[in-house]
DNA sequence: CGACAATTTGATCTGTCTCAACTATGGTGG
DNA sequence: CCACCATAGTTGAGACAGATCAAATTGTCG
């Protein structure tokens, strides 16, 4: 466990993306007290029903939010990439109704609640730019309501491709074609409501459509267009504001 | 149309539910401007793609958000009640990614993006109230994510009967286990991925469970701790401040 | 090299969908 | 007040997408 306030430029990063700030509002952000540490690959970084007093800010790696069922079973939730503040919500609600994970060796920075909410108060467009983070969260769970609701084995998995790979391109961790997403199939299966057995099968005809290329955790899109159309991708929803980026990639 | 302040009663008292708001607090949300207006059944309000300049404030009577997907389903994300703001995500979110649609016929009541931007800047506790309710907007999205993603036919509609009663006891629209649900089949099957076919087969096996009775819309719940197993269903995700004040049902 | 996790493949089963028909139910106009 | 029509609910039969079970194969890492 260490002391890095550069650890927060990530944050900036991600929240300019969207939104316009000012160079104090980023010294603001950049100047919180963050306690950072390493957390190695599928741990849980905070427990459903727990009452967390820090908001978690992911600096490097990748984590999920997920619930276990009385049933037994696990639906991974939503991914988050670097520059994402996973849990922010705890901030007004007491309880956390779920559980978050590392995917990947993860670089976390824990934030006390009392400092984000200080900043919120002092600071309206920082609370403006949380609100938008926390908005394009809802509206990514809308989408994928929608996913495991009605869309078909295919359309799931291949939604979430274009998902994960718009995102990350939108934060430039995904230049060309080529990108890594490094998911097992099982937890392709928890995110998608789908058996490892069937995303296996699935991922395959993906790759006789010739739509992906896979090559141990490293993905390829070899035609975005017919992938797109495959899984009735629209990424409206995602509220970049550079719309169509991915379009260009040929 | 026409103008009635009193309709942002609905709004405070829902409000206050979760959040202590001080006197003045109230008095600044009745006294925001708005446009009042009857909206039949199932009608649209909102459509996706749209650029909205209002918030919707529901006064009276039921509605849902919904995305039509590209192949030609319609997958409803979530169902709202008197005093519930259903599109404040548009004052951040430019574009509306989803539509906002009428169940039963309703009272709406427009206000100005403006004007409740303003509010919120001018009072903090307003805009923790508001915030507080959007992020339990975001907890019903990940329940949902989990319900028609790992849960059993039987067990979705358990659940959502469960959450619909759960909430509508908590705003005092449900006072004992019967209660008015204006749903379709259909709009059963597109809230929970389930044709319509199989939501009748589902209903009529849990009637036989013994769980639920049905009388056209209005439904009773038989057996509250039955039904609640059966779903799987932790009222926790919903955020009330008096948890488990359903249990006392017998 | 050995061990454990992840992927892949085959075979079988089943929950849910689709299609189709029939039956309430409720509203409307003659 | 009844005939009519549209909408919602109900039921049956058959098909199929995806689950489950089981085993083999391929990483991958100490």
């Amino acid at each position: 466990m260490s002391v890095a306030r550069s650890d927060l430029h990530s944050l900036t990063t991600q929240l300019d993306l969207v939104f316009e700030l000012s160079k104090d509002d980023r010294a603001a952000i950049e100047a919180l007290p963050v306690r950072t540490k390493m957390v190695g690959e599928r741990r849980d970084i905070i427990r459903e029903g727990v009452v967390p007093t820090e908001c978690c800010l992911l600096v490097s790696g990748m984590v999920c939010r997920y619930k276990m069922l009385s049933n037994g079973r696990r639906q991974i939730l939503s991914f988050h990439f670097a520059g994402d503040l996973p849990d922010l919500q705890s901030l007004h609600l007491k309880t956390m109704d779920h559980s978050l994970a590392t995917i990947t060796e993860s670089r976390l920075a824990f934030i006390p609640h009392d400092a984000v909410r200080k900043l919120i108060r002092a600071r309206p467009s920082v609370a403006d730019a949380l609100m938008h983070h926390l908005l394009v969260d809802a509206a990514i769970y809308r989408e994928w309501i929608a996913n495991v609701g009605r869309r078909t084995a295919l359309e799931r998995v291949a939604h979430l491709i274009c998902e994960c790979f718009t995102r990350l391109h939108a934060l430039g961790a995904a230049r060309q074609a080529t990108f890594e997403l490094p998911l097992t199939q099982a937890e392709i299966g928890d995110a998608t409501g789908l058996s490892n057995v069937h995303v296996n099968r699935t991922l395959k005809e993906l790759r006789r459509l010739g739509l992906i290329a896979t090559n141990g955790k490293v993905h390829a899109i070899l035609d975005w267009e017919m992938l797109r159309d495959a899984a009735g991708f629209d990424p409206g929803y995602i509220h970049l504001r550079a719309k169509g980026s991915v379009a260009s990639l040929g």
